[in-house]
DNA sequence: GAATATTAGTTGTTTTTGTAACTAACAACA
DNA sequence: TGTTGTTAGTTACAAAAACAACTAATATTC
């Protein structure tokens, strides 16, 4: 182990930083776009990737707490981007289900991450971009 | 430009994920041992590393704005780890400095810093850690 | 099958953050 | 000098997050 480490290279704080950067215009357009939040837009893209989900399943995969996610989940029903449906097998579950327009948002909100994501990793190589998402994935441990 | 976009590895959302991941055992150390809030941990350490600063400086250097540094400054102050004075030449300035005990906080909490990182970065050869910093520090433009 | 435990989700209350308006000190320039 | 502008920092109020307590439904266990 050196002996250089620089509180300024501190793994966390860099993290934070760049999370920061990489958040905030994105966040300026879902909000004036949609009027969402972000844990708003978390659970839509959830359910626009891997369809239709229970609550519990949001939270566990997007790492969620439950307030925050059933919060969410009224949000995007007032906005009509979603709806809820009872199962009948267990009354305590709800399966959530993108409407059409929570569809056409999570349509739209995708194309525009796609090139906002492409903005942000212009200046890295191939190589550099892998090894970052791979690193970034580790950490979070997904 | 590939069309194999997964929204998963959508970069502000892997960045999100990672540093709340990364944040959240060192986050409860400095909590549990010292009561600070992140930041409190943030002005502290500015000021370990550069010294005596101005809130100002800090707010320019670690990108935090200007009412969350004054609230931290406050709560540092009140647990004695940072004196405030007023400079002669322009009252508006005050050059904050830390106490002895703010010293000795900075000494444990970078110790702990150094051996979290170790710990986070344990999985991943020179290579990575290098690009993986690299890239944070070019998105979050520092 | 009644008592207890668990689970999904909600609601209420407290902290923390974000935004904007404010004060006090200084600067610039007529 | 005195009006206007700018800067450093604080305070007040609104939005959001964190945490704990709650309800309702189902499981478990005796």
């Amino acid at each position: 182990m050196t002996d250089e480490f620089d509180i300024e290279d501190f793994l966390p704080y860099l993290l934070n930083q760049a999370a920061d950067s990489a958040a905030i215009e994105f966040q300026r357009y879902y909000k004036s776009r949609f009027g969402m939040l972000r844990t708003e837009w978390r659970v839509l893209f959830h359910l626009g990737r891997y369809g239709t989900m229970t609550a519990k399943e949001i939270c566990t995969r997007a790492r969620l707490h439950k307030t925050k996610v059933s919060r969410a989940v009224t949000a995007l029903e007032q906005k009509r981007f979603l709806t809820r449906q009872e199962m009948a097998r267990d009354r305590r579950h709800e399966h959530l289900k993108l409407t059409k327009a929570g569809q056409a948002a999570f349509a739209d909100l995708s194309a525009e991450a796609k090139r906002f994501d492409a903005a942000l990793t212009a200046k890295l190589n191939p190589q550099e971009r892998q090894i970052l998402r791979n690193c970034l994935r580790q950490i979070a441990n997904l």
